[in-house]
DNA sequence: ACCGCGGCATAACCCCTGCTTATCGACAGG
DNA sequence: CCTGTCGATAAGCAGGGGTTATGCCGCGGT
């Protein structure tokens, strides 16, 4: 038996039905199913009258249902109050570019408020250029930073072997949204060379999305033809709807458009990025609270991830 | 966190030491050591200091220590009195061969004691063929039963596709121990042409294993040269031993002896048994208390084999 | 002073458990 | 009678908690 068992009964006795239950748990319904039954196989005592319109405690069940009310109650202030026995406090700076902070930010702040309620945050959102340099410049504790998998200087990061301080958090493709002017040979992919005859919106030049893909043009010795530079990407979603020019974007983002009915074609080459978490070295906020924040971001994002509420992005394992 | 979490604190700082907790609870230090920095890695305090001479709680382990004690104690006494409200309560009767006797009475006595202490176990410990006997006659609840993989009426059996009440436990492998008066051609192996020739120990006729050696062998037109008939498998390999005779056990009973230095081979082709725990399906005894103890007996099964308490056996899987 | 050893931490691996999706059976209401 | 809702079951996947093997540190014995 478990506390969890016992958070589960509650939340059903509460509900009165497995499903609704469930959706409150924010598990599936077999899943309680299960997990129901298993506490009473291993009890030995029915504790549920299952009936078609839902559930409802037995005799037993009731009784049972006061305790571990109690007990998950008891449970839940044991926690707290040792997780306030010293508490985290202080200021913490994160600097998150405009693709990150899109699907982080909020979930950040609530995680906070959750987690470490003596810690506030102080978010900075801007272009990638501008996040490195604020964060060179010690201005941010925490910032999330983009790194070209074929930049020689970057290669360290992205391989894992970098200086501490930068741990590996997910990568994504660049994709272009949108219908070019010509349709392209292969529908689902772009060349560089057919992109460089394309009408294209880009961020500023500060941006690292801009200069990669800048970078990548010039390898192949060609330009970009940039008829719009744009600050947010949700711009540069708009005008790309409007049909006055394509864009490309993070596939985070292009995930979220997608379903607009916005075309969407992959680079050939496939344009990659990956994004890493760098800590600052020295800092005059507490060390333990960055280090708090560090782990939220990295939970976070895992989390965000994997239940799909931030589509496009392949994590990177990288526990530190 | 987690009650287990708890329960191992509580441990650690009774035992004073990592190394000695892990001895009382059962399980590996670096396991202890794991959960314990989890612990406080999740609650953002340090509970322990770690000296050189084992552990200590710090100030805010010490307080954390009391509460966890009470909530480990409430948390078991719900779970006592939920048990209470509906006890199991019986009189169980369980048909063991010997084979089996040897590893698995003790502990499912212990198991009873603990889990369901209100049923009372009759065990009929015998050769098998009594055991089925038993059985049949319905003087017994629950019975473990050997199959020949090899016998068509058992077949279906061992395919876990019998009827309901007999359930697949393991598998294990009869061996010849003992030197034989001539070498083999493989010192590990030894065929059933050249097992006629050799001077057999064996159980009486009404074991099922000399009923499957017998079997074999006339398969093989050849017939067993059965010098003397015992009864337990303990006299068969004390006469082994003496080099009097040669002895075909189960291979848990040979892996025991093996150590003395006794010769061991399989079979050419190998013999194999399948052991079976059959219920009955009309019974005095009431019903979850059966239940209660068969899921004891393939419990116990499973661990023990698993932790090599009980060599010599391959587990079948057949949850039910 | 050195070496050995008791004790905790780390690494790498494995299996079991609990979650998931997909599907079914059962009962109530239109 | 059909349909919608609820719970149970099946089968597959992932992660956490366990294991063994190994490293590091500080103490004590000779």
């Amino acid at each position: 038996m478990d506390v969890l068992q016992l958070r589960y009964l509650v939340a059903v006795v509460d509900a009165g039905s497995l499903s609704r239950a469930a959706e409150v748990l924010r598990i599936s319904q077999p899943a309680l199913s299960q997990r129901m039954n298993q506490l009473e196989r291993e009890l030995g005592v029915q504790l549920l009258d299952r009936g078609p319109r839902g559930v409802r405690p037995t005799r037993a069940g009731t009784d049972f249902y006061r305790d571990a009310h109690r007990l998950v109650r008891q449970f839940d202030e044991l926690a707290a109050s040792a997780a306030a026995e010293h508490p985290v406090r202080g200021l913490v700076a994160v600097g998150l570019p405009s693709g990150a902070a899109v699907h982080l930010a909020a979930p950040l702040f609530g995680w906070a408020r959750e987690h470490v309620p003596g810690v506030r945050l102080e978010l900075f959102e801007s272009m990638s250029g501008y996040v490195d340099e604020l964060f060179d410049h010690g201005r941010t504790d925490l910032a999330i930073r983009y790194v070209d998998p074929l930049d020689p200087a970057a290669r360290a990061v992205a391989a894992g072997t970098g200086r501490a301080g930068e741990a590996l958090l997910y990568d994504e493709e660049l994709l272009l949204v949108g219908d070019p002017p010509e349709p392209t040979r292969d529908p689902d992919r772009v060349t560089l060379a057919e992109l460089a005859a394309i009408p294209v919106v880009a961020p500023g030049t500060r941006s690292s999305l801009r200069q990669q893909l800048e970078r990548a043009m010039r390898r192949e010795e060609r330009t970009l033809r940039v008829v719009a530079d744009v600050e947010s990407l949700s711009t540069m979603l708009r005008i790309a709807r409007s049909g006055g020019a394509c864009a490309v974007v993070p596939a985070s983002t292009a995930a979220d458009s997608a379903a607009d009915g916005l075309a969407v074609r992959r680079t050939d080459p496939a344009l990659r990025r990956t994004a890493v978490l760098r800590t600052a070295a020295t800092t005059s906020a507490p060390h333990d609270a960055v280090a708090a924040v560090r782990s939220g971001v990295t939970t976070l994002t895992r989390e965000l991830a994997r239940s799909g509420r931030w589509p496009g992005i392949e994590l990177r394992e990288d526990p530190s």
